[in-house]
DNA sequence: TTAGTACTTATGTACTACATATAAAAATAG
DNA sequence: CTATTTTTATATGTAGTACATAAGTACTAA
């Protein structure tokens, strides 16, 4: 019969829990435009009754809600709108070895993406002290060869690259990145090498132009753009 | 006596709600590298008997990793390990009403930050189909001065180059960014108008090279970073 | 007025009971 | 003896009750 054979192909139509559907009603409430950050919410008792659910699935929405950052409770008070850290639940999710090597091809080309992209944050926000401690960061183990310093040293040069942008989610995003980035990079490519060194980056930015540090910047992280090819 | 002030000043420390240290544990033991994909993972009984918790209690915690899609629960199975949605929980946040300033610019300029470094997928991954389509997205509409129809256009533009690259996670974040680009471009500094089209981003693109594709886009982007310094 | 107490109330946690779906086992038909 | 159907067992899904805990609120006393 077909029945075996179709079960195989179709997902089967995935009906939503009632938590599920709580949460979504929840979340609609709480993007109404009249509600804004602080407001006290209805009590549990009372939202439940509203949705003809069990507090108990109430509860199970709540706390996705509350993990989001959504919502905060507090005994007594009841519960109130709050603003969600943006990144939070991404970091709860970032786990390479969890990741299709398609998300994970992904995430590596956004990195190269954001790289490439910061020259003209970079030129904007840089400051002398941001020149001194990034020639302190490469001339800092210029000569460890070791694989260790290495990696050090490279996650500590384009770190301070984005704190320059003195934006934070941008660093945050880097951070997060980061076991992705050094995931991907245990199949990379050592025979490629660039011609352009963190030292040379340091000394455009100082001295050079936008124009030039994206051209420094492509040059530099070409052994990962070859790489990509391979993905 | 200090401690009315004192209460106002310093937040008490937060207590954890069983919820979240559950949370938590669930999520060390899921990233055990011998769990792998697909794998069943205990009942919620015992799990809860493990922890020491009710089952109420690890099924709001089991609720927040379903909806991460870090598991997944079928009847009489049980649970299994799932690959999440990396982007899937960003979503259910990004909502520029909710957002502080400063996180509205910083997600802002990682926009212009991506576009700039869009370049070098970009010229990569092209096809003359591409340039085709956006060559159409151009012409149709260009004597348009309809704000609708402009803002219409600009998201077709922008979003087909993310679409170019081939990376749908870059695709699907630029999406989910749309909205806080919409709410900031309310306050836009009209006055300052940009020297390069869509028309001539698509003609660098066809015939230019990288160089040329980024100065251009800078100038194309500039009433944006101009909208900076006022934000 | 102020410090302290009791009261009230909304969230946090535990436990029980049952509904529901479904994998697995048993029974039945061919 | 294989294939299909029926039954059974079991893990999740939902509801409801009970009580613990913290924190506003009102009341009392010095």
């Amino acid at each position: 019969m077909l029945t075996t054979e179709l079960k195989k192909d179709l997902e089967p139509i995935s009906v939503n829990t009632r938590a599920d559907m709580v949460e979504l009603r929840l979340r609609e409430y709480l993007n109404k435009k009249e509600l804004k950050t602080g407001d006290l919410l209805p009590t549990e008792m009372e939202l439940s009754e509203a949705l003809g659910v069990s507090r108990n699935v109430l509860r199970e929405a709540l706390s996705r809600l509350r993990m989001l950052g959504l919502v905060e409770s507090k005994k007594k008070r009841g519960m109130v709108l709050t603003n969600p850290d943006i990144l939070g639940s991404f970091e709860r999710v970032l786990n390479p070895q969890r990741m299709d090597t398609s998300t994970l091809k992904n995430l590596f080309e956004l990195r190269l993406v954001l790289e490439m992209g910061l020259a003209d944050l970079l030129f904007v926000r840089k400051t002398a002290k941001d020149i001194k401690e990034l020639e302190a960061i490469v001339k800092n183990g210029k000569f460890e060869d070791d694989d260790v310093f290495r990696v050090t040293r490279e996650i500590a040069f384009h770190g301070k690259l984005y704190e320059i942008t003195g934006n934070d989610t941008l660093k945050r995003f880097q951070i997060m990145l980061l076991p992705v980035f050094d995931y991907v990079l245990k199949n990379e490519n050592r025979s490629v090498k660039s011609n352009i060194s963190h030292t040379d980056l340091v000394r455009i930015l100082k001295n050079g132009t936008k124009e030039e540090f994206v051209v420094g910047m492509r040059e530099h992280l070409r052994p990962h753009f070859e790489l990509l090819k391979n993905l």
